[in-house]
RNA sequence: CGGGGCGUAGCUCAGCUUGGUAGAGCGCCCGCUUUGGGAGCGGGAGGCCGCAGGUUCAAAUCCUGUCGCCCCGACCA
């Protein structure tokens, strides 16, 4: 097919668009792919569509490939079955809901799980039916705070979600496997850089979910990753439980005046000045900080929890909120310090010379004490006193005091150990591109799917859904293929194989470029033909750049003499060959 | 939700401090010229100055309110 430029329903802006950050939102409206409708929603153009439809194809085959079949939902449904999985209220303000005139609720679906478990119920019945994968390409929908970015995190979006349905277990592992592979395989296809890491299962339960991340400055995921070949997002990172040390012969506590001591960096000055060690300096990692937290659960009740960790470290609370999820995570406030006269600001620690004060089992506060997978029984820590003015050192986990539990919310930091003993972690920054998981039996627990088994009993279903989004990685890929005068696409996804552009007023160039472009058609080649009269050549290059198609074809000053220019968008190497050799040399190019 | 910025022509912006009834560049239309890096000349179309109220003889400009948008942060199965 041919498309000429001078019929194609496309305005290039010769100025980045005034609302525009990010390369890849800035470029795909300034060459004329996408237009802006609402914040965080978009109208796609025809090169952009084109774009869309190119990724959407892989996308298809290698679900097909992998087995799945395709269906399309609707993106408005009914509350009903998301009440069902109680998702309707976990989902709170980020789904758009609404009404229909009779004020029956509606929502714009974020994501299918209860739909296409809903419809497997009506149809299947045996597990002779399973396993079954079926997948839908359709938008989404979410309420973002705030969209940014254009299309890298918008409000409405594409994305391939594929449900698993398996009877067994094994089953189960073996179609997330399939759709697992079918991903390495189009992100391979389409040249992406990703990595796999280790997700959170959060509070829907399963046991199993990896990320695809494209690693990215602007990504807003940040994951973990060791030189032994461990990756996990930084929600999913467990800290590594140290051996317990020996409680016997470890001095008694010894409670010091702290004066002057707001932060951890004084007390850690004032301990060395009049207490000083004798192997070495006390360190900010010697002292336990107790955190006063406040979880509010979806019931609206809420609980303070006190979380002790390490001095040097923070609560990450993107991990606090992973940990205590479905309840929202927030600092105390001084409300609550008032409700507790037993918290001594500045002062908080789980002892006193008169018996507990933190925990759940009969401590002064009885609020729940959480610890740092660190602080293990025979550790020994400095840490409020509970009284103004006053800490304490020597106390040592497992004699002087007992935690409630365990909880892994301090921040992690470059170096620390990777769980599987595979070295020490860096960080890096990611977009999440694709996300496969192991629902297990929750979605068809709560629908009640079940099949019968060989012996005549009813088992319940256990799923997986696996999700890339599609628009995202349109803009991934704009994102890292562009250069100052504009996009630059893989030719996998370009909108074109080839973009001749003919240049000049003597009619006859055009002839050539006509005669040349059926040519390429007949050979069966996608052609975005510039073949607008009575643009200067410095336009038509300058749209060329800016749409970005990776090769062109410019004819021009010596197409009479059989010449034409051979331009590479990437190196922008440009090669001047015969009109016959065009062809052969397109097959070349990859 | 907190902080910052901005709403004037299709696009990018000036004008606002110091009120006098709206501008530039690009784009678009017509004519002539031009044709290898975003052309020249001439003519033209196009604007409830985000919205509402107020002050004033007079408001894009000053005041109050309101709506919207962008950026940073919080949030993000």
């Amino acid at each position: 097919m041919t498309t000429r430029l001078s019929q194609l329903f496309v305005r290039t802006l010769r100025e980045d668009p005034a609302d525009a950050e990010v390369a890849s939102h800035r470029l795909l409206v300034r060459a004329g792919y996408i237009r802006r409708q609402a914040p965080g929603v978009f109208a796609w153009l025809p090169l952009g569509l084109r774009v869309r439809r190119k990724l959407e194809a892989i996308i298809r085959e290698e679900m097909a490939a992998a087995g799945a079949q395709e269906v399309h939902f609707p993106a408005l449904l009914p509350r009903d079955p998301y009440e069902a999985t109680g998702r309707w209220t976990e989902y709170g303000d980020g789904i758009f809901r609404l009404q229909d005139r009779k004020g029956a609720d509606y929502l714009l679906a974020p994501t299918h799980e209860e739909v296409f478990t809903l419809l497997v119920k009506d149809l299947y019945s045996s597990y002779k039916d399973l396993p079954l994968t079926i997948f839908q390409i359709q938008d989404k929908y979410r309420d973002e705070a705030r969209p940014r970015a254009g299309l890298l995190r918008g409000r409405e979006f594409s994305m391939k979600d594929a449900y698993s349905f398996d009877y067994t277990d094994a089953g189960l592992d073996a179609s997330y496997q399939a759709q697992r592979d079918a991903y390495e395989r189009i992100f391979t296809r389409l040249g992406m850089e990703y990595v796999i890491v280790q997700a959170d299962a959060g509070a829907m339960g399963g046991s199993r979910s990896e990320e695809f991340l494209h690693p990215t400055a602007i990504g807003e995921d940040t994951f973990v990753r060791s030189a032994g070949g461990y990756a996990a997002n930084v929600e999913a990172y467990r800290t590594p439980r140290p051996e317990p040390l020996p409680i016997e012969g470890q001095p008694a506590p010894v409670v010091f005046d702290s004066p002057d001591t707001p932060t951890i960096a004084t007390l850690v000055a004032l301990a060395n000045e009049r207490h000083a060690r004798d192997d070495r300096a006390w360190e900010a990692a010697d002292t336990l900080k107790n955190v006063v937290l406040r979880l509010t659960h979806l019931d609206g009740t809420s609980e303070l929890v006190i979380v002790g960790l390490p001095g040097d470290r923070d609560v990450d609370m993107k991990r606090a909120e992973v940990v205590f999820a479905p309840a929202a995570v927030e600092a105390a406030t001084d409300e609550d310090f008032a409700k507790h006269p037993g918290l001594v600001k500045g002062y908080i620690g789980p002892w006193s010379d008169s018996g507990p004060v933190l925990g759940l089992d009969g401590s002064v506060t009885g609020i729940r004490f959480l610890v740092d997978p660190r602080v293990v029984d025979g550790t020994a820590w400095v840490t409020g006193a509970n009284a103004h003015e006053k800490h304490v050192f020597h106390l040592v986990a497992g004699r002087d005091f007992v935690a409630d539990g365990v909880v892994d919310i301090a921040e992690v930091r470059a170096g620390d150990p990777a769980p599987d003993g595979s070295g020490p972690v860096e960080l890096a920054r990611g977009m999440e591109i694709g996300h496969v998981f192991q629902l297990g039996r929750k979605y068809a627990e709560a629908l009640e799917l079940k099949v019968l088994d060989e012996n005549g009993k009813l088992v319940t279903v256990t799923m997986g859904s696996y999700g890339i989004g599609v628009t995202r990685i349109l803009a991934a890929i704009a994102e890292g293929n562009n250069d100052e005068r504009g996009l630059i696409w893989p030719r996998s996804v370009a909108p074109f194989d080839v973009h001749v552009v003919a240049t000049g007023k003597d009619a006859a160039v055009y002839e050539i470029a006509e005669t040349l472009v059926s040519e390429l058609d007949g050979a069966g080649y996608d052609t975005l033909f510039d073949d607008r009269p009575k643009v200067s050549p410095g336009v038509k290059f300058g749209d060329a750049e800016l749409i970005g198609v990776p090769l062109i074809v410019i004819v021009g000053r010596s197409a009479a003499e059989g010449r034409v220019e051979f331009w590479d968008r990437r190196t922008g190497v440009r090669t001047e060959i015969a009109l016959h050799e065009v062809l052969g040399a397109l097959r070349n190019a990859d």
